[in-house]
DNA sequence: CGCTGGTCTAGACATAAACA
DNA sequence: TGTTTATGTCTAGACCAGCG
């Protein structure tokens, strides 16, 4: 399958990608004979060289940047009149982020169980945790299609410390996701290197997910668009893999608003 | 309220079902 | 409601095709 136009489609607005060359990815038909080349275990920062760390601090801050992106993107998506944000903190100076986690997995089966009175899990969710100052982790969490809970029926659920019901107070349909992936933007972005190999948001497995489409196509966009807002156009410079060596590969990118 | 993105995929990680 | 296990999802290293 190969490509140059890539888009994406949310709820409230779609993205357009047009590659200036047309990227290809590898044919099923044509299996891979050559033997596997051995992957690399996975080292310690500290066994890497001065040059390979940097590698790696980038690489990792630009897939972090990614999750950004993406948790913007399911959020519109999943976005409704029902949505609430809470905020769980712990009496405890909990600094371990797997035990955290734990607590916070059995905090949403004690929810779930709760609000539909049943084991299988339907609620929707997508968290991100956060270290505060003291060390203590501590997670957003955003419900879609969340019915009222009063706050302290929260806190016996939770029972481990506070529970912050934050309002959502968004301007404009399409400012959703990005004002939310701000308030998750901390989480996501911090301690890189202590949650290397981490995952950097959580979510449930039954949330929407946005739509993407790739294709060859020569057309111009133009026509699309004409009757929608467009919401940020840029164009920068990516790369492409040819004759063994990397390309560039223009790319122009235009956000639309659609209703 | 100003603004990001080569893809693929093994293996690690985390979620949810099954079970207790 | 807690624990174990199966399976879906994400990360980070590996790697990149030949046509509308």
């Amino acid at each position: 399958m190969s490509y140059n136009r890539k888009i994406i489609q949310t709820s409230s607005y779609i993205e357009i990608y047009e590659y200036e060359k047309v990227i290809f990815t590898q044919d099923e038909n044509i299996k891979n004979t050559e033997p596997k080349k051995e992957r690399k275990k996975k080292r310690n920062f500290d066994e890497l060289s001065t040059e390979e760390q940097n590698e790696r601090l980038e690489r990792i801050s630009k897939t972090r940047k990614n999750s950004r992106w993406e948790v913007m993107r399911l959020v519109d998506t999943n976005f409704d009149k029902k949505t609430s944000f809470l905020t769980l903190t712990t009496k405890e100076n909990i600094q371990d982020r797997n035990q955290f986690n734990l607590l916070f997995d059995k905090f949403i089966k004690r929810l779930n169980y709760k609000i539909f009175n049943s084991k299988k899990r339907l609620l929707k969710y997508l968290a991100v945790l956060e270290k505060q100052e003291r060390g203590a982790w501590h997670v957003h969490i955003m419900l879609f299609d969340f019915p009222f809970v009063p706050q302290h029926d929260l806190v016996k659920v939770w029972g481990l410390g506070g529970v912050w019901i934050n309002k959502i107070d968004v301007d404009s349909k399409e400012n959703r996701g990005r004002y939310v992936s701000k308030y998750f933007e901390k989480g996501i972005g911090q301690e890189l290197l202590e949650s290397y190999g981490k995952k950097a948001f959580y979510s449930s497995r039954n949330l929407k997910k946005p739509e993407i489409l790739k294709f060859v196509t020569f057309e111009e966009t133009e026509n699309i668009i004409k009757h929608n807002e467009v919401l940020y156009e840029t164009e920068y410079s990516g790369k492409i893999f040819k004759n063994g060596e990397l390309l560039e590969n223009r790319i122009k990118y235009k956000k639309i608003k659609i209703d």
